[in-house]
DNA sequence: CGCTTTTGCCGTATGGCAAAAGCGGTGCCATACT
């Protein structure tokens, strides 16, 4: 977690100390300090390097492209997932007037795009999703102008959905070396070592990347295994934890489970609850985001489309009512919990019946190598292929891939998720520490970690009723002040919670 | 992959049985329509 090999070379500013970056951050800024990660990340940027960083959600990853603005000849190009994260970034600098700023995407009419991509070298920052990148147009001004930095937001995707699922994301680093950025930064909140390698290569970064990984440890989230024995007892556990009455997010495996779950809930307590899917219309989604945020609405049953780029800072708790499909579904969606730094309740929900359940969810519905190979020796044929896969494999066929190494990116693509299912289950399934598990899988080194029950071997494992009878959930102000999101101390509050007489 | 649920047929009971179906989820972009 310590920033090394300074670079000493071929740079003006390779010799910025953290109290010089410290007081431009108070000047422009109005924080005192910084959030572990951001200045060794900006010292390494400033001095020329590219750079990795892997900052835990909310800990202030746009503030660094932010703060490089005025340290960076040339365009500012912000590689987003998602149309609503632009929309929120760009929004934010707009309003922090901290330059001009466009958001290139389908949302804008066939002229506006033109006009943006014409005016291209007017504006500081451009944010887009690595598919527009792809366009031949949009590739072609950018090689005209100087890109000053690239940045890759949510760079996990590259290794979670490039493969299957998005396969812009492995095009980039084809694409960085046309556009030839100055410098590149790759933020991502959950990356292990594999993920980390996946993204550099990807990217084709070189190998003096500086590297920063925040530990993921969580101190203020509690993290309870519940091992359940069958669907009533774990209905009625939920009917407990969301009888808390604080703001609760419910995972589910399925948008019909979403949709049923949230329907039971409102029999019992009408109106509290709401699913959400990308089956909703964006409105429909839009509508519950913001009740929810406003606090008019207490419980969102929902799928992993919820979660990136959804800012709520007081929820408390955090049900798996089923697993995820790996330790980075997991993670990022336990860490949604608890931003504000307040004491917050995770809570996975495991039977024996999901291990089987699950696996054969993995099996099922993949490309075999016949109906690739099929595919692509007669594209036309219409093969029992959803759009998903028929995209896909449209996509490798464009970038003139022979058919043979699309069949073994997918198999390997589906053994590794395997794999990480396997790995998670045996986690879920072990009587060890789940913080530790976590941090192990994630972390170079061991960080210290805020134990909960679940690792305590020594004592015996409190009850569901005692774990929430002391943590008080429904005690803790719902809206803190914007100065409680930098609070350092919430494993001191955990311990007087937990740590008792 | 193999287990559960649904369907279809029997032929007339409100079952019985075998065969068939069903079984994740994430979002850009385009283009063609009202």
């Amino acid at each position: 977690m310590t920033a090394t090999n300074q670079s000493t070379s071929g740079s003006d500013n390779g010799s910025v100390t953290t109290e010089q970056l410290e007081n431009e951050l108070t000047q422009r800024f109005g924080f005192a300090h910084f959030r572990p990660g951001q200045a060794p990340l900006l010292q390494a940027l400033l001095s020329g390097r590219d750079a990795l960083g892997i900052l835990p959600t909310g800990s202030g990853k746009s503030l660094l492209y932010q703060f490089l603005s005025p340290h960076i000849n040339g365009l500012i190009v912000v590689v987003s997932p998602l149309i609503s994260l632009m929309a929120d970034q760009a929004g934010r600098i707009r309003r922090q007037n901290l330059g001009k700023v466009a958001v290139l995407n389908s949302q804008l009419t066939v002229a506006e795009r033109q006009l943006v991509l014409q005016q291209l070298e007017q504006y500081r920052f451009v944010f887009l999703a690595p598919e527009t990148l792809q366009q031949p147009a949009v590739q072609q001004r950018l090689r005209q102008i100087t890109v000053g930095l690239l940045v890759i937001d949510e760079a996990h995707c590259i290794s979670s959905w490039g493969p299957d699922f998005r396969p812009s994301y492995l095009r980039l680093g084809i694409i960085r070396q046309q556009i030839r950025p100055q410098r590149t930064l790759a933020l991502t909140a959950t990356a292990n070592r594999r993920v980390r390698q996946d993204i550099l290569k990807n990217l084709r970064l070189a190998a003096t990347t500086f590297v920063y990984q925040a530990s993921v440890d969580r101190p203020n989230i509690y993290l309870r295994l519940q091992t359940v024995a069958d669907e009533t007892s774990k209905w009625q556990q939920t009917l407990m934890l969301v009888g808390q009455q604080v703001p609760t997010l419910i995972y589910v495996a399925t948008r019909r489970e979403a949709e049923e779950l949230t329907q039971r809930l409102d029999q019992q307590q009408p109106g509290i609850a709401a699913f959400y899917h990308a089956g909703l219309s964006t409105s429909e989604r839009n509508q519950i985001q913001q009740l929810f945020l406003k606090n008019q609405l207490r419980v969102v049953v929902a799928t992993s489309a919820f979660g990136m780029g959804i800012d709520k800072s007081n929820l408390r708790l955090v049900i798996h009512y089923q697993l995820p499909a790996n330790f980075e579904s997991y993670l990022q969606e336990i860490g949604r919990a608890g931003r504000d730094g307040q004491p917050a309740l995770a809570v996975i929900f495991v039977m024996a019946s999901d291990q089987q359940r699950l696996s054969q969810r993995l099996l099922r519905n993949r490309l075999t190598p016949g109906s690739i190979q099929r595919f692509f020796d007669h594209p036309d044929d219409p093969q029992q292929l959803d759009t998903n896969q028929q995209g896909i494999l449209q996509a490798y066929r464009q970038a003139e891939l022979p058919a043979a190494q699309v069949i073994a990116i997918l198999q390997t693509t589906a053994e590794l998720r395997f794999q990480q299912w396997q790995k998670f289950w045996t986690y879920l399934t072990s009587t060890t520490c789940l913080r530790q598990q976590l941090c192990d899988y994630f972390d170079p080194e061991p960080a210290q970690l805020h134990h909960s029950d679940h690792c305590c071997s020594q004592a015996p494992t409190p009850s569901l009723t005692t774990v929430l009878a002391r943590l008080q959930l429904a005690q803790i102000a719902s809206a803190p002040p914007a100065a409680a999101r930098h609070l350092r101390q919430p494993a001191a509050v955990l311990r007087q919670l937990f740590i008792e007489s």
